[in-house]
This record gives C-alpha cells, structure tokens and sequence, in this order.
RNA sequence: GGCCCCAUCGUCUAGAGGCCUAGGACGCCAGCCUUUCAAGCUGGUAGCACGGGUUCGAAUCCCGUUGGGGCCA
C-alpha cells in the first residue's frame, strides 16, 4: 500500500491531544506501511497566526518521538510546506476554475452577506450565499472573492474509509469561498490545492471536517482530480463530552511533558484512545504500536480523555524503566527543587533506592519528594509530632527513649557493615527486645532521616544516606525530643 | 433549527449471527502482604440505551425512538 500522509497543524498555538492524535494516527499509517509521514504548515490565515507557535509544534512532534519526511524545516521534493509561501498554487487553481466555469468572483460585500443571513435567519431557512454573482461574471478589479460553482442537484457521496459511504444533498450546500479578498485561500480551497500536488494518499482528520468533505470533492471533482482516502477519525471528548478543545480541557503536550508524563506513555495512551489491537493488550511500545497499527483497528464513536487512566498508565511506564533511565529523567525536578544541579556520580547514588521510589511516583515530578532529603545539608523541617508517629503521640519522652535505642543501635553497626540487610536485622533485633511492633519503633527514625512520614523504604534510605548524616539525623531529632515545642 | 455522525461496565475497549453465563484494562470495593506510602497478589462490583422486525438463533443485520456529539448558523 502506497501511503503519504500529512498533518496540517495552523500555527494558532500549541498542540493539545485533539489534535497531535491525528498526528500520531498519521504517522503510526506512515511507519507501518513505508510510507511519508509530512508536516505541512497551514497558516492561511493570518489574523489568527501566533508567533513561534511553528517550533512549539515542531518540538511536540519531536518529544513524541513522531519524525516527519517531509516538512517546513527539512524540505522536501514538494517544497515549500508552508501554506503562505504556496499562494500562487492557490491562485493558479482559482483561475482556472473561474476560466473553465466552475468557480466565480463574487462582489458581494460583507454587509450585503449579513443582511442575507439575518433575514434568512428570520425567514428560518437554511442560511448560506444565494449565489448571486454566480452566472454574473464579476470585474476582477473589484474587491471580491472566489467561490465554488458547486451542483444544484442531486448528491455528494462521501466514502469515508471507517464509515463508508455518507451522502449529502448537494441543494443543501451553498456556493463556499475558495479564495478570500486578501488573496489567500480558505483551508477548502488549500488543502485540496495541497493534497493533490503533494500526493497525499489518506486525509486522516478529525470527524467534524466530514461534513465540509463534500465541498472537498466537489473541488476535487471540478478541478479533475483524483481524491484521496477520507479518513474521519472520532473526536475526543473533554470531562464535559463535548469536543476536546483548548476551553475545555484540552492541555498542551508540552503541559503534560512539564507536569512528568513520559511521551512514550502518552503516545501509548493516545493510541489507544481510539484504535485497539486486540481484545487484551493495552500496554505497547511505540514499535509494537506501529507493527500493529492499521486503519480497520479504529473505531467510530467518540472517547472521552481520562487524565485518571493516562496517569496510571504513566504510572506502569515509571514503574518499568530502567532505575538510571528514571533516575536521570527525575533529576531535572530534584534540581529545580533543591535549586542546584546534580552530577552523574552523585545522583547513582540513588541507584540502590531507585527501583523502590519508580514504585511509587506516578508522575516524574513526584520524584523530587522521594529524594531531596538525600541531598539537604541543613537540618530537616518536620514537627515532633511527625517524628512521634501514632504510637507515640504525646508521649515525647517514649519517642526520645524509643529514638536513643535505635540511635545506640545504629552506632554499634560499622561503617563498613553499613548495609540495608544489616541494619535491617540490627533494627528489627531491637523492635523484638523492646517488645514494640516495628512500625512504633521505625516510624520516628523514618522522619528524623527524611523529615517526612511518607518516604522510601527505610533500610535503603539509611544505606544510601549514609552512617554518619543518619547518625547526625537521629541525634537532631532526639535533641528536639527532648526539648520540648515552645 | 437544518444536515451529518455515533451508541457494550463510571472510563478506554474486545466482540464483524451461534465460541457470550458478554472478555480485557483503568477506577472503585474487600481481603492478603506490610516499616510509612506504594507496588504486588486474590476476589468482587458494574455494561450490550429502548421498541419493533429478520432469523432456528442477535451485542452483532434492518427500521424506528431516545440519547450523545459534530458542522452550519
């Protein structure tokens, strides 16, 4: 199967899911079936263009890990691939339509076009232009548009390639524009002018494009070309139901890279909102998604956007990395919050303890809670009834008793004998001679070593910390012990 | 309002006439494990929107209703 696709993004602003989904179902089509997966700009319209937004694209594409063929940075043979340095193609096309009869200019002014709507509005029929120009042969030296010539009659058949043939009363549909007064072409007018020169086997798009697709054919149609595969994928739906969109909960990909989700979970995520492998296999890498991947996979209804699953699927995705890999992708948060940067050797330290905290964070900032203990010089900020735990709530001088045991535990273990299984023995020894369950006695060693009632596992946390800051951690805590809160 | 699309657990979905006593995943609930928090394990909860057909047989096909969504205004 031949296949090039292509995804048009307009430079309005940052993607969001709605729309790098198409993006990814693109290229997903493109990988499976050597194909051209390309990015074509499509800033027509310049009202509503938006600096620097091109890169921002750019850069989601990029941290999904989705490399494009062809596209506004790299080239490629159907240069340029970016709509406003395509005008002349545009104008070409019109021309030739208006010559041969199928399209028109049309003067009709703006005020004229509303007063039209309202009183169709009032009048309670269909609103639309009443092709006034049509037939009229307008001076190109007016300001004016160009509009498509489209049938009076009978039926534009849409085939779409999920839901087959849809079919459209061509009476219904009005004469749209092709090209506007300033010259540039609408998306109708480019994207067909586009897809054609570009050879674009497949339009994979969101559904609510499906309704202006017999426009797109019939431009196809009267201009003598051939028309591509439509292919109307289902819209995703905000918490509301309604469509995704930047109003209602549509967050930007780089929002989600910056709030710790790992791109390879949210391509998975994505992928899966939508197409479906088989009837068990919910977790896939990017290579077994596009081994798989196929157009009949997808389905027809609309799926709604579930932060909640995403984030365990995140969650999954943390738990199975490789401890350096997730130790390096966590680094960045621990920097920004101990506000200083971290060398290769100092973080692996963490290498012991890494396993136990990909456990327990679901979303990379997360790490940084589980961490900047190991790396503050200053003393900890808890509050004794932190340290006291439950079992010794309100009773200070238990904790203190119960913190100068463990304290003289740990000094009689040795430097070198400073090991998670050692001091895990050493430490249940004395729970069992006091007499204590383990919980009374450990959680207050816990918060005087982090400063934190939730941490990682303690034994490795007191390995990896080290004899001497542990040691100096307990004996802080047991000062303030016995120096009661003011 | 007109046109169009869609319809399986709360959510994402499997299912293309008998493999369905409707499967999986997330969530949720319970239990186990347990040094906090997690993770893990075990079990459980929950769905074919409704009504008519077609058929020996329908979640699956057809029609209608209802509901949701999209586009145009």
């Amino acid at each position: 199967m031949n296949v090039r696709v292509r995804y048009g993004p307009s430079p309005t602003g940052e993607p969001h899911v709605g729309n790098i989904r198409t993006a990814l179902f693109d290229w997903l089509l493109a990988r499976r079936f050597g194909g051209q997966f390309i990015v074509r700009i499509e800033d027509t319209d310049q009202s509503r263009a938006v600096e620097g937004a091109e890169q921002l694209i750019l850069d989601a594409l990029t941290w999904l890990g989705l490399d494009w063929d062809e596209g506004p940075d790299v080239g490629g043979p159907y240069a340029p691939y970016r709509q406003s340095e395509r005008l002349p193609m545009y104008v070409e096309a019109a021309r030739r339509l208006i010559d041969e009869g199928k399209a028109y200019r049309c003067v009709c002014s703006p005020e004229r076009l509303d007063a039209l709507r309202k009183s169709q509005q009032k009048a309670k029929q269909p609103p639309g232009y009443d092709r006034r120009c049509r037939g009229l042969n307008c001076s190109p030296d007016e300001p004016h548009v160009v509009r498509l010539a489209m049938p009076l009659e009978g039926d534009t058949i849409v085939n779409d390639y999920l839901r087959g043939d849809v079919s459209f009363q061509n009476a219904l549909l009005d004469d749209h524009v092709l090209l506007k007064r300033d010259g540039f072409p609408t998306y109708h007018l480019a994207s067909v002018v586009d897809d054609h020169h570009m050879q674009i086997t497949h339009v994979i798009r969101g559904e609510e494009w499906l309704s202006s697709a017999p426009r797109h054919i019939q431009t196809y149609a009267a201009l003598g070309w051939q028309e591509p595969a439509w292919v109307h994928i289902p819209i995703i739906r905000g918490p509301d139901k309604g469509k995704l969109s930047k109003r209602h909960g549509a967050t930007s990909i780089r929002q989600y890279a910056e709030e710790g989700y790992l791109p390879e979970a949210l391509l998975n995520f994505l992928a899966l909102l939508g197409w479906s492998k088989d009837e068990t296999t919910t977790i896939m890498s990017c290579a077994e998604i596009t081994e798989a991947f196929d157009l009949d996979g997808l389905g027809l209804s609309s799926a709604m956007f579930d932060i909640e699953r995403l984030r365990e699927m995140n969650a999954r995705y943390i738990r199975d990395l490789e401890p350096s890999d997730f130790l390096r992708r966590g680094r960045p948060h621990l920097e920004t919050r101990i506000g200083r940067t971290i060398a290769d050797d100092d973080l692996d330290r963490l290498l012991l303890i890494a396993p136990a905290i990909q456990e327990r964070v679901k979303l990379l900032p997360e790490f940084a809670d589980y961490t900047d203990f190991f790396f503050t010089d200053g003393p900890l900020d808890y509050d004794n009834a932190e340290l006291m735990g439950r079992a010794y709530r309100n009773k200070p001088w238990a904790a203190l008793e119960s913190v100068e045991a463990s304290l003289k535990t740990l000094r009689s273990i040795d430097e070198a004998d400073w090991t998670t299984p050692a001091l895990e023995a050493a430490l249940r020894d004395l729970a069992g001679q006091r007499g204590e369950k383990p919980g009374a006695l450990f959680t207050p060693i816990r918060v005087a070593a982090t400063g934190k009632r939730i941490a990682p596992p303690l034994f490795e946390t007191l390995e990896t910390l080290g004899r001497p800051v542990t040691v100096e951690r307990l004996n802080a805590a047991a000062e303030r012990l016995a120096r009661p809160d003011d």
